[in-house]
DNA sequence: GCGGTGACGAAGC
DNA sequence: AGCTTCGCCACCG
């Protein structure tokens, strides 16, 4: 099943996000070359539970830098919590500085 | 096979 | 500037 080599693009690039930075769905969806499957991505993250090695999807945010899959998390609390931890300052559930924080896959990986 | 849904994004009002 | 609607495409019942 390609779809699911699609799942470790997204896992993959995830992973590579550096700690104090933060991405977006589109970002990465965009950088796969699946710019309309911005919501596929969304969806990879709600598979990325279980697998290996983890995912830091307290790194993706949407495009506004607002944390919408905090509720996702084990306590809703953790995405905000991680990221505070990691540098990145979060307030009303939405980053801080989002451009500042901003990691864009296809910018720093310099395709 | 179909309808409903969703961790998004852009456009419309 | 903020809220609502539509579009996109894969997954679940």
């Amino acid at each position: 099943m390609p779809d699911k080599d699609f799942y470790d693009q997204v896992y993959q690039v995830v992973r590579l996000i550096p700690a104090g930075r933060v991405t977006s769905y589109g970002a990465i969806a965009a950088y796969l070359g699946a710019k309309s499957g911005s919501r596929m991505v969304g969806y990879a993250m709600n598979n990325c539970a279980g697998i290996e090695p983890p995912v830091p999807a307290h790194r993706v945010v949407n495009r506004n830098g607002l944390l919408t899959g905090k509720f996702h998390f084990h306590p809703n609390s953790l995405m905000e919590d991680m990221l505070a931890s990691e540098g990145v300052k979060v307030e009303d559930d939405k980053v801080i500085d989002f451009k500042n924080v901003y990691w864009a896959p296809s910018v720093e990986l310099a395709l």
